[in-house]
DNA sequence: ACCTGAACACCGTTCAAGT
DNA sequence: ACCTGAACACCGTTCAAGT
């Protein structure tokens, strides 16, 4: 039988195919390398051990996150795009919960390129709050409010009981937190 | 040397000390059973292995929070209890972490436990919203609101890197939110 | 009843050996 | 250069044996 070979990114698409599949908390070397067909010690050779394979799937998830929610902004005007944004965040959320899990990977020294690739994501929510109206550094506080909110009830979410109504619940938080963001008795008092 | 016995409530106790000091994802039956000074083996007569053990954290530690925001909140107003409960809320994430990772634990089959201390958690700020004035739906859905913008904002805080200025932040997410489920244009509308 | 130690399966990591 | 298999330390879990 010929040697297989692991590229970089086979190894990160694998990766993401378990985390989604078992959990991005239960993530296991031996597991991705199973679902490559190779020896556990030959990811040690492309990647920094189990943390560096869940760095891995984060800066790709965060990326993946991002281009979901950019895709479901096209060919909206503003407070429709948000709400869009929302609801693609969210789908990617349910569909995606390893990806979406390995969003909030604790700190690492070298977070380089998650750093980057976090940015750009809320980078996108800071284009749309620009357009709207609000000044850079509104925008930038805006952006990041909605993003904290919308991780927050989508984790919560999936954490607790179904026990009462997401889609509700979830547009209370974005429809409140919209109308505060655009309050224009507050954003005048600049 | 006589025979270590250990109690439920001495075993929580350590694994919370444990989560604190060295994380909640990476709490470990060995750490704990060495921290209690037994062995590993016995603390499966006393917990459901990890995963119990987890939730016994789970469960004490959402309790204490509940704790630490309900007595920020005694003798004082509506909207300062509610900027109280948040700061209490964030100096509880920022001076336990494992207790406020193991808030967002995944689901199990048996957390009837957890889910009740989590009921007991929004159920301070529905008080809140309730005296403000919100009607009882209103309330519920201001409180679970509330709660998601603040836990998302601390777990995301946790993971960024200390890039901006995140007192700016956060009291301009709460200021937003604020304004926004108290908009009386849109509460009149019901 | 509760704790121990041995045993087993599993995982992360290293490294000499192969190709 | 890259993959393998053996080796080691560590962890969760079970269980017969002690008290």
């Amino acid at each position: 039988m010929p040697k297989k070979r692991v590229s970089l990114a086979a190894l990160t698409s694998a990766a993401i195919v378990v985390a989604d599949r078992e959990g991005f908390e239960t993530l296991t070397l031996n597991g991705v390398a199973t679902e490559l067909g190779v020896a556990a010690s030959t990811l040690h050779s492309h990647t920094d051990g189990l943390d560096g394979l869940k760095t891995l799937v984060a800066v790709a998830g965060t990326r993946n996150l991002t281009e979901a929610i950019r895709n479901s902004a096209i060919g909206t005007s503003g407070l429709n795009a948000l709400t869009a944004m929302a609801t693609a965040y969210r789908t990617f959320a349910i569909e995606h919960p390893g990806q979406f899990a390995s969003t909030l990977l604790p700190p690492r020294s070298d977070l380089d390129e998650l750093a980057t690739a976090n940015a750009t994501l809320i980078e996108v929510f800071v284009l749309v709050y620009r357009a709207i109206g609000l000044e850079d550094k509104d925008a930038r506080l805006a952006a990041r409010a909605m993003r904290s909110a919308i991780h927050g009830f989508l984790a919560l979410q999936r954490t607790q009981a179904s026990a009462s109504d997401h889609d509700v619940e979830y547009r209370y938080l974005l429809d409140a937190l919209q109308r505060g963001l655009l309050d224009p008795t507050h954003v005048a008092d600049h």
